[in-house]
DNA sequence: CTGAAAGCGCTTACAG
DNA sequence: CTGAAAGCGCTTACAG
């Protein structure tokens, strides 16, 4: 059973190897009747075309430039932990994944970061997109340049990006909102909430998604005002210690961003972490550990190796011009309770 | 920025292509000491070799055989409609899939499927495997024969099989369990459980799971006596009737198995779902439905798309002796609920 | 609008 | 133990 090559297709359509390369790629310049036959040809012999001879053959490389925020945040290592070990991966098949640090919070710097790249440098650009106006224009001006841009984790839906890689947060909240309800009894009880910043469309949209099903599947539960931890752990911890301490009846806390580490702490520390429903978000080992002893009760996370394999193959994708395999580019919400963590699994390699 | 070549590195070693060759792919009869000069200007030269001109050159073909259940199935329909449409989309990296369907219950004729396999015909077998020692037997006896074997969505842990692509159903159990625990009240309740087969693996690693939590966690909680269904909705609809007839305390029911549209009609029949937690496997029409509609409560799932590309990409990592990305084939325990189900993708296109 | 020929970067016999 | 050369199945200028 050899393979159809597009040698018999040229034979039996009775043209050269051009031609049915320019029919197979819709490149122009054939006449009407010739790409017929050549259609009719491949079709007959069912014929495709071999990615290993068309990828050697055209000696296409792929820049990609993958911004990520560091700083002490153990979600944001691992995406740029992954993006530095699929650099590694990638390189056999002509991707190079360069990983630039960014400072979210400072979104001229961002911008600026952004507006370096152009075609000459770069194929394509993923970006934890934080959402200032600024961000936006440099997007829509790379993009305008002709290089294809997606947000990564958190989106900037007003901007021309391509593809966003990323949950549906709202979805996210909602589910945290009817966990929330369900895990409490159906007696009126009181939430505290903490978020990084309301000013980052992720945690905003979460926020939107947990109160709508509170509002209306939970009526007897008072979300208190979101109070605002930048992400930072120890912030975080007093936020949750001056809560507990003004709200005695406090049921539930659902921290939106990151900085769950803080929160856990104080719950912790106050000795009343029995009896509060706590829901975080994203899988580390401080949420992890958190899990197994029920301080934590549910983590909603993403999965950060998932995001970057999919931000590279929807970057090539739009790179080539071709499609995507919708489902594969899902990015899931995952729930975790104590029951189903994956095991730890061996941090990616990274040379050196 | 040109690519660095074998050339590159053949001419830094001072030997030929070939040479080099040998060493990047561990073949043997190269001296020690030149071996060492090549790895040295590989990695000098920071040398990753081109895997497009090397799937061209090494014209391997590789076709797999998925054998896979047919019958009135969501689920399995799903899991076949991927591996056909995957077929397609791998042809032109030269791996063939072809599916053939199987009786899950008929375990003669299953092995006796496997047994017409051999390296002839067929560079690797995915196989839905139902628990019959015959099954076991045809499963080492190919891989005895030089063919990886990896068992799909429902393992076969005692036999030789190299990998197994699917869920941890004892803790795809314990989070059903786990979630039925939370979502009722802290008081004594009884629980119904319906399963295909206590026969079938995957079944009753659920089962087991989900008993050690409400067991340890849940104690107030009661577990009936598991019925057989044989994933059939009509039996599940007649089962889940009589329980609730004989039971007019019963508080939850969680289905292990497939026909969840059965348990669901019965439920609704009753009018007594809103009283009710209800727990499924697999996301399908029916289930989610009943999740928008409160019949089902939470529905623990696997993403047949995600199985069968993964088992895609262990055989062919098998048959050419490489490592795989673990966190990429890791098949997650995804739990929906009304407010995070995914939206409906559309169905892989299929030809013809 | 179409074709002949070189070349992409590996692997594979074959020869020594 | 090592090397020279052909070939894998496409794409890419270039010529007509």
């Amino acid at each position: 059973m050899r393979r159809v090559t597009i040698h018999d297709v040229a034979e039996a359509a009775g043209v050269s190897l051009a031609t049915v390369d320019r029919v197979m790629n819709g490149r122009p310049g054939v006449r009407k009747t010739t790409i017929e036959k050549v259609r009719q040809a491949a079709e007959t012999l069912n014929y495709t075309p071999d990615v290993f001879a068309a990828g050697l053959a055209k000696k296409r490389l792929y820049r990609f430039h993958f911004l990520i925020p560091d700083g002490p945040n153990a979600f944001m290592e691992d995406l740029s932990r992954e993006a530095r070990s699929h650099a590694v991966t990638m390189s056999g098949a002509r991707m190079h994944v360069h990983v630039e640090p960014i400072d979210a919070f400072d979104g001229h710097r961002v911008a600026g970061t952004l507006a370096m790249l152009d075609r000459s440098a770069c194929d394509g650009v993923a970006v934890v997109a934080p959402a200032f106006p600024e961000v936006r224009a440099a997007i829509d001006r790379l993009q305008a340049r002709g290089v294809p841009v997606v947000t990564l984790v958190s989106d900037h839906p007003a901007s021309t990006r391509q593809h966003f890689v990323g949950i549906d947060n709202i979805a996210a909240g909602r589910t945290a909102g009817r966990l929330m309800g369900r895990f409490l009894p159906k007696a009126p009880a009181t939430i505290g909430l903490i978020a990084g910043s309301l000013g980052l469309r992720d945690h905003s949209d979460r926020y939107a998604g947990c109160r709508e099903v509170v509002e209306r599947d939970f009526p007897h539960l008072k979300l208190l005002k979101v109070r605002e931890g930048r992400d930072d752990n120890a912030r975080n911890a007093d936020l949750v210690k001056k809560m507990l301490a003004e709200h005695p009846d406090l049921a539930g806390f659902y921290n939106i961003g990151a900085g769950s580490r803080g929160m856990i702490a104080a719950l912790q520390a106050s000795g009343r972490s029995g009896d509060i429903v706590c829901i975080g978000h994203e899988l580390t080992p401080h949420t992890r550990e958190a899990l197994m002893s029920d301080v934590l009760d549910a983590v909603i996370a993403q999965d950060p190796g998932h995001e970057i394999r999919s931000a590279i193959r929807v970057l090539k994708a739009l790179c080539d011009g071709v499609p995507i395999i919708e489902g594969q580019e899902r990015i899931r919400i995952d729930v975790f309770l104590k029951d189903n963590l994956p095991d730890i699994s061996e941090l990616p390699d990274l040379p050196g």
